[in-house]
RNA sequence: GGCGGCAUACCCAAGUGGUUAAGGGAGCGGUCUGCAAAACCGCGAUUCGGCGGUUCAAAUCCGCCUGCCGCCUCCA
């Protein structure tokens, strides 16, 4: 039974759809004025990782996500860089969906921008001001706080004492100071749309209210979004749609917590954003899943590089799973009785175990430790040196295909297997041979060689070779020039090691992974590798 | 000032009344190994910010204190 927590009563409740086996779910979307920064791609994780969750569990899920894509920060920048806002919002649209692509993230039923919904938001505007909620005042139109009796029950705060927190500006044509826009008159050289009100645009809120309504109906099952958005974005949403509706709005409100840089929260004025492509430069999309879901999505989650790199080696362990098992499923037949019951109890209990964890409100790190533990019953296994039967081997295979399932869900398994080469491949076996013989100097230049190609080998206990692809490794040198010089084998292979591979010949150096932050070309200097 | 959250080992992080306090990283010891790496096995908090209280029983509930953070203004 599913249990999520839910905003609007503060507790965790049992969860049931409005209309049973259907789930209608809103997520706010960003707004493309910018690449987006770590905690949008943590929040679209969390919520991707949770509709996924949802569709597994055996609900039809229709997911909305929004693109904003008029705002006040987007009209900034385009005055600035003297472009059309479409433009602006165009060319961020593009790098959204691109880091939503490389991070695995499903695209959404439906993703439609705010500018195509205008007509809907002034269907909603119009409604508000007929009904008295809403009032023209200056050109704009506002909504009255106090016309809606239960402004403020998300956020838990009473609306006289929001009131007489803030300062009344001068010149103000609200009513309350609580009151927001609705639609605001448009200023000389600024995008604009017809409305009853003159040529305007919309306000923030209504953007989603509209879309949600278009897309969804009057009535979801779930709303989500960061922390921040409780108030008073959402608020204000309930306020227009069940004042316009005289229906419950959202059942189920979902808000994850924010990512932050050494205890405080990533914002532009701390000047400490970290873009999403700059990690992903880093680290690989499945790491940063694995990063992300390793705290619960409503807590705040610590974001420092230090503990990124420690993500990617936990990942690359757990991810080792499936080349050794692969290895040992397509080695050679044996005769001996394998050691299995462990597995095959694992076996018998993963989905239960995964599920429960899920179902306590998408508790991933406790999933991920479900997947981890049973990960290292597979390695058990494969690290046995007998050869496996065949029956072990379909023990095995099905293993892999329940860890590919559930950690799918999480996004944490590479879709693609590494290619190799076959010349790297005859190498290999070139070496292998050496190695029979006692020729091991000559094994070990040619081990050189493959590794000075890219590519790493690791001897198993069955005497055979794998194979793995490094990724070249980039050590900065300042803040944005990179210095390429070097193998570091990439995520999901078994090696930490830094390698450096220079016309001197292959070192394998670990003082590397410590100078990854530092100065590299000092430290390069210093070894002589450069001048 | 109002509202909300957090404090668990060297680091990250689950656990919210009752078996040995998950999992990951780092570390240490061992097995394996031509070397190296990987892998595997073992070790690691008598204790959950502090002080009281409730209870047969609390990291988990209550009170107070300390520290940190978020929202109340754009923000995932």
């Amino acid at each position: 039974m599913l249990k999520v927590t839910n905003t609007l009563t503060g507790k965790k409740e049992t969860f049931e759809p409005l209309t049973s086996g259907h789930i209608q779910m809103y997520v706010c979307g960003p707004t493309v004025y910018d690449d987006i920064h770590i905690g949008n791609a943590r929040s679209a994780v969390n919520f991707d990782t949770i509709r996924k969750y949802l569709i597994y569990s055996g609900f039809s899920v229709k997911y909305v996500m929004n693109i904003t894509d008029i705002d006040d920060k987007i009209i900034k920048k385009a005055i600035d860089e003297k472009k059309d806002f479409h433009e602006i919002a165009d060319t961020y649209t593009q790098a959204y969906l691109e880091v939503m692509k490389k991070l695995g993230v499903q695209p959404p039923d439906v993703q439609p921008k705010a500018t195509d919904s205008i007509p809907e938001m002034i269907e909603l505007i119009t409604g508000l001001v007929d009904s008295g909620h809403a009032y023209v005042s200056g050109g704009d139109v506002l909504y009255d706080s106090k016309s809606f009796k239960t402004y403020g029950k998300l956020s838990g705060k009473n609306l006289e004492e929001l009131i007489e927190g803030i300062r009344v500006e001068k010149n103000d044509t609200k009513k309350n100071p609580t009151d927001f826009v609705l639609w605001k008159t448009a200023k000389p050289g600024e995008p604009s749309w017809d409305s009853p009100w003159g040529k305007g645009r919309p306000g923030w809120h209504i953007e989603c209210s509209a879309m949600v309504r278009k897309h969804l109906g009057d009535s979801i099952d779930i709303h989500g979004g960061g922390v921040d958005l409780i108030f008073p974005h959402h608020e204000n949403e309930i306020a227009q749609c069940e004042a316009f509706t005289q229906k419950p709005y959202v059942k189920y409100w979902l808000h994850n917590g924010f990512i932050e840089i050494s205890g405080q929260k990533m914002s532009k004025s701390l000047g400490n954003i970290w873009k999403t492509k700059d990690a992903l430069a880093d680290f690989r999309p499945e790491v940063l899943r694995y990063f992300f879901l390793s705290a619960h999505y409503r807590s705040g989650l610590n974001y420092d590089r230090p503990i990124l790199e420690s993500a990617d080696r936990g990942w690359k362990d757990f991810h080792q799973t499936f080349k050794m098992a692969d290895d040992k499923i397509e080695g050679p037949d044996g005769v001996e009785q394998m050691d299995l019951l462990e597995l095959r109890l694992g076996i018998d209990d993963l989905e239960e175990k995964f599920k429960e964890a899920m179902d306590d409100d998408f508790n991933t790190p406790k999933a991920l430790a479900v997947l981890f533990d049973f990960a290292r019953l597979i390695r058990q296994v494969t690290s046995q040196r007998e050869r496996p039967t065949p029956g072990a081997k379909d023990l095995l295979g099905e293993a892999i295909e329940r860890l590919k399932i559930f950690g799918g869900i999480l996004g944490i398994v590479q879709k693609e297997k590494p290619v190799i080469p076959t010349k790297i491949d005859e190498w290999s076996k070139e070496r292998e041979d050496l190695k029979k013989t006692n020729n091991y100097e000559a094994a070990d230049q040619k081990r050189n060689q493959i590794i000075a190609s890219g590519y790493l080998l690791a001897d198993s206990k069955m005497g055979t070779s794998a194979i793995f692809p490094y990724e070249q490794i980039r050590f900065k040198q300042d803040e944005d020039k990179y210095l390429n010089y070097g193998w570091v084998i990439p995520s999901g292979l078994p090696n930490q090691n830094s390698y450096l591979f220079t016309e001197n010949g292959i070192q394998n150096i670990d003082e590397m992974k410590i100078n990854l932050d530092t100065n590299a070309s000092t430290w390069l200097k210093d070894k002589g590798f450069l001048d």
